[in-house]
DNA sequence: AATCAACTTGCAACAGAGTTGCAGAATATT
DNA sequence: AATATTCTGCAACTCTGTTGCAAGTTGATT
């Protein structure tokens, strides 16, 4: 729990009970999260908007990173290494069409792709879709 | 212009210029289009919720796909050996930060990657972002 | 512990994206 | 030309996300 105000602190950020629940349900959860389901998870408490500019924040600090879906934006914890200054740029995401549950795929790396000449690429986002260890 | 129609036959759609615009559209412009930008080609002539209907009936199907990205939902043009009953399912797409502009990568194919044990794959979508011949 | 600037929150209002039901219009078929 | 089927436009609605502003909190300073 002061692991909480701890990362909020490295990121110079205000430790408010938003925050710290926000950050807490995404680490407990583990799995990539929309807006929705953190209101449903604690809308009760904050508003619609806190919440959109909790998001908003952790992004720009390098606290959470987006997730690619074809059915909407979710978010997800970034692993240790990301920062406001340095983002480790290269994600693969899991997500399983049973449950629906995605999930990142940190020890994963994407391997090396060919680009055609003239393009010079900065990130790479995999989405996988399949079934998960669950589901099967 | 009469392919169009044929495309649209092929697929057991009746040829209405609502549709045969949005796919020549699609045909001339060759990168990724979001609704807005079909809209803002073609909304004065058709009904925004036409435009929906339009691209929801392209991506049933077979005739277009979506496009992951980080910003909003976009679509392309399906290669050729997709259809309703088999839709090929590998997707590279390159997204220039420049410009904008989203294409396919039609010829390169993704690298196998190593799934943890559990995990089924049924298919993949990746988002390369960085810059274009164009913006390089 | 009281003060104060800086930041955060909630509210209201709004803008945009996408959906649904239905009546009228267009299409393919006979 | 007549018909069943499908498609379109309209209106109304929901869901997602944003902005401005006043009131409330936080952290630092005294």
């Amino acid at each position: 729990m002061d692991q909480l105000r701890e990362t909020l602190k490295v990121h110079h950020l205000r430790t408010t009970t938003c925050r710290e629940d926000v950050l807490s349900t995404f680490i407990n959860k583990k799995n990539a999260l929309s807006h929705g389901d953190l209101e449903g998870a604690l809308g009760e408490n904050y508003d619609r908007v806190t919440i959109y500019r909790t998001l908003k924040t952790f992004l720009e600090k390098g606290i959470i990173h987006k997730v690619l879906d074809d059915e909407g934006l979710r978010y997800a914890l970034c692993s240790h290494s990301c920062s406001e200054e340095q983002h480790h740029h290269d994600h693969i995401h899991f997500k399983c069409v049973e449950c629906g549950e995605t999930n990142c795929l940190e020890n994963l790396h994407i391997p090396a792709v060919q680009l055609p000449a003239g393009y010079h690429s900065e990130n790479f986002n995999l989405l996988i879709q399949g079934t998960c260890p669950k589901c099967n």
